[in-house]
DNA sequence: ATATACTCTACTATAATAATAGAGATTATA
DNA sequence: TATAATCTCTATTATTATAGTAGAGTATAT
């Protein structure tokens, strides 16, 4: 699994609209400064999110984007897998494949080391959800402000 | 992290010569046929393990490939990283990366997942050998004799 | 009306991947 | 010593993915 620039981009943007769900829009020009993320580029990645279903937008005055889950709702790993595709190392490995053989014995032991490096990716990465880590970030913010 | 044809021809060829260890050498048009991978790519790996030590040729009639070492001291992790490079899904997400600190917020809060998913897989790569992987695919074959 | 903001398609530059090609160097042995 | 077998090394190519840029179009609050 390697997470691409486009994949960094929508987590980020999945966690800024998690910490302002509930509280209406923000704006793509907003989101691009937070994260430091080329606005056009950005542009791409909410239309994806759009399409797969984690974020709604309004147009015109006033617009901008929100999610339509709760972030508690929302894993990594939902993110990941739509935005950076399939996280097992070689594509025969996914849990779910429909063929369950392999062409030669070489191949097939090893296919059982990337189901189990599967296996454990997804057991992290589909159990942290964005409310959670909503709470690490403000917990981190506190901390802060009794740094200074 | 993501195995790349280099990758997997890698691993399946030093699978073969743990599974020939000790007994002498063996040439590229052996290990080619038998993995069924094209003959001049799979010089280009070996040249690449042999650059990483893990293997040593025998040049000349009669010449062919031979572990440096025994399988039981190659693990997966060993071939998978040397070939294909780091398996953090993020650069920053090393375990023993230089710097600790990450320019934003929203990035730190996702390295310590990628930093868990990482250690998940080392976990894994880097403590299954080549021994074991040899007496896996010896049972197989076993099985495959009654089978029959 | 108009400014603001999202939508959509196309284009481009760079790098990685997966080969392919061919000339060169070494060695056993007949 | 000639030669066939085998490894060595560098260059080239085709395809795809990645990361980003560009610009015209659509919707909407005021």
């Amino acid at each position: 699994m390697k997470i691409t620039y486009k994949g960094d981009y929508a987590l980020k943007t999945i966690l800024m609209l998690s910490l302002r769900y509930g509280q209406g829009v923000v704006t793509i020009h907003e989101l691009a400064q937070e994260a430091d993320i080329p606005i056009k580029f950005l542009e791409q990645v909410l239309l994806d999110l759009k399409k797969g279903g984690f974020v709604e937008s309004k147009r015109g005055i006033n617009g901008g984007y929100y999610l339509t889950r709760t972030p508690s709702e929302i894993t990594i790993g939902q993110v990941v897998r739509f935005i950076d595709g399939p996280i097992e190392p070689v594509p025969c490995a996914s849990i779910d494949a429909l063929y369950k053989g392999c062409k030669d014995i070489y191949s097939c032991v090893f296919k059982n080391i990337w189901m189990e490096v599967t296996k454990s990716i997804s057991n992290i990465i589909d159990h942290v959800n964005f409310e959670e880590l909503c709470k690490k970030i403000q917990i981190k913010e506190e901390a802060m402000v009794y740094q200074i």
